[in-house]
DNA sequence: CGGCTATCAAAACCACAATCTCTCG
DNA sequence: GCGAGAGATTGTGGTTTTGATAGCC
């Protein structure tokens, strides 16, 4: 049985972010005139979800060891800096406050 | 002028680069994910952008080294070795093709491409340190690390800011 | 028997013909409005629904007087202009409709209809003065007002209790 | 900009009740043999969440005087009998006290 | 316009966490 | 009058279930 396109447990569309968003992020990074091979493309999907999941179990453990059930911001930045992105830290920390000042000036 | 400001940011923070609902799946992959912040995507958001920039311009610091100007999947491979913080993708990119000096594919620009090679590659404080309302970094307009303007430079948010720890920037 | 009607009136106090969710949200829509009680959504969905009856009451009135046996749009605006308590209504209906006396449409029940234009318009007080226990107005089984028993007729003390302490009466 | 179904911050859903449940409220206050146009449905629809704001607001201002973050039942009828719907507040002190009667037995 | 039906958005519900309220000093 | 703390109450997010909606006649 030649799994053609969906596979109830491992769909690439429910595991990967759309390639066509991260393609649009990387040539962001890249000057105009760059190309960017398929293949690249989806590396970089891959280790982006692979990023996610790195991340998520490690504030997933702090939550586990301080006895909380809910995941949040504070969690995943903490583990992040644990896991050598502290460089992302402070401008996600900008990031978020801009989020909730907008989130709650129009009263959501 | 200002209202146009007002409505850019809101905008910003509401049209994501990424998809939200698609995070969450991602992150309850892992079984004993229950319970997620209507935050903790939006945050992931961004830093996933983030981290697709800081790999993709290392990627192609290799790619130029190479003369070449189409990213490929060695690329990759390359910055995810040369990089300790990409440690845990390892598994991504076999060996076998990690450390591929990557043959030009007959590809490479010839000579009227400048020297590239030697461009310079951001360190990562300067990768991911350009601040909108600060100026300072983001170079390039529309270019890297764009954030929506939060206000102004909120040096004490008074807003409201949970009891938690890291929050409380500006330490 | 009792068990009856105690079952009944739980039934009704869960079963509410508005949604709680969306009364919430629309409470919430009011930015400076943040904790809401968990009664009041309760309580609106009953004033809602006592509101409603009026404003359609009222309305009918309107279609009747021109002969109409079908509610509309004008009837409405007729209802919000007659009303002074219905004053904040009027932006809802622009003026240029407000006042349409309403061509009958080619809708009206014709001469078969008993002349309705003077049917009662019950007195706002006997709209929603129809009190379940107490027999005296609720004159139509389950038509208008119908409150679930609130068990015994609680002796309703003198109302118009000025300020404070609204729902201290009785027990 | 056609706005299909879903404007993100202008959806007809997040800002009125459903117009099946107004409908049937409607209904009950006329005779068997009555019509109601869709106009009429969705002019009252709308109507209704005025009265909510317009009552809810006056609630919220009182609640900012007395220094509360709370809107609770007794707000909403003292603002109802301020805003002239001193009609409804008799009817309702007594749904409230069914209410508060019922929950408070299934509580236990 | 009312009645009917299938579908799926969302309302209700529950457990947990955050926040408010109210008394006491 | 003010602060603090315990207890009461609400918001939040996941899960389940309901009934509103969109067509059609």
């Amino acid at each position: 049985m030649a799994q053609s396109h969906g596979d109830l447990d491992t769909r690439e569309q429910d595991r990967f972010l759309p390639v066509a968003n991260i393609s649009r992020i990387m040539k962001k990074a890249l000057p105009a005139n760059a190309k960017v091979a398929k293949d690249s493309k989806e590396t970089v999907q891959e280790c982006v979800s692979e990023f996610i999941s790195f991340v998520t179990s490690e504030a997933s453990d702090k939550c586990q060891r301080e006895k909380r059930k809910t995941i949040n911001g504070d969690d995943l930045l903490w583990a992040m800096s644990t896991l050598g992105f502290e460089d992302y830290i402070q401008p996600l920390k900008l990031y978020l406050h801009g989020y909730r000042r907008v989130m709650n000036e129009d009263a959501k | 002028r200002e209202q146009m400001m007002e409505i850019q940011a809101t905008h910003d923070f509401k049209n994501h680069l990424l998809p939200l609902a698609r995070i969450k799946k991602i992150m309850k992959s892992d079984e004993d994910v229950r319970m997620i912040s209507s935050e903790a995507p939006v945050l992931f958001a961004k830093a996933c952008e983030m981290f697709v920039l800081e790999l993709t311009m290392r990627a192609w610091a290799h790619a130029q080294e190479n003369k070449r100007r189409t990213l490929q999947r060695g690329d990759i491979a390359a910055a995810i070795t040369k990089t300790d913080i990409f440690d845990f993708l390892i598994d991504i990119v076999p060996r076998d093709e990690a450390g591929e000096g990557g043959g030009d594919d007959g590809e490479n620009e010839g000579p009227s491409a400048p020297q590239l090679g030697a461009l310079p590659i951001f360190p990562p404080q300067q990768l991911v340190s350009s601040i909108p309302g600060v100026p300072g970094t983001s170079a390039r307009p529309g270019y890297a690390f764009d954030f929506p303007p939060p206000e102004t430079v909120e040096a004490a948010p008074s807003d409201s800011a949970p009891p938690s720890s890291v929050t409380n920037d500006e330490s």
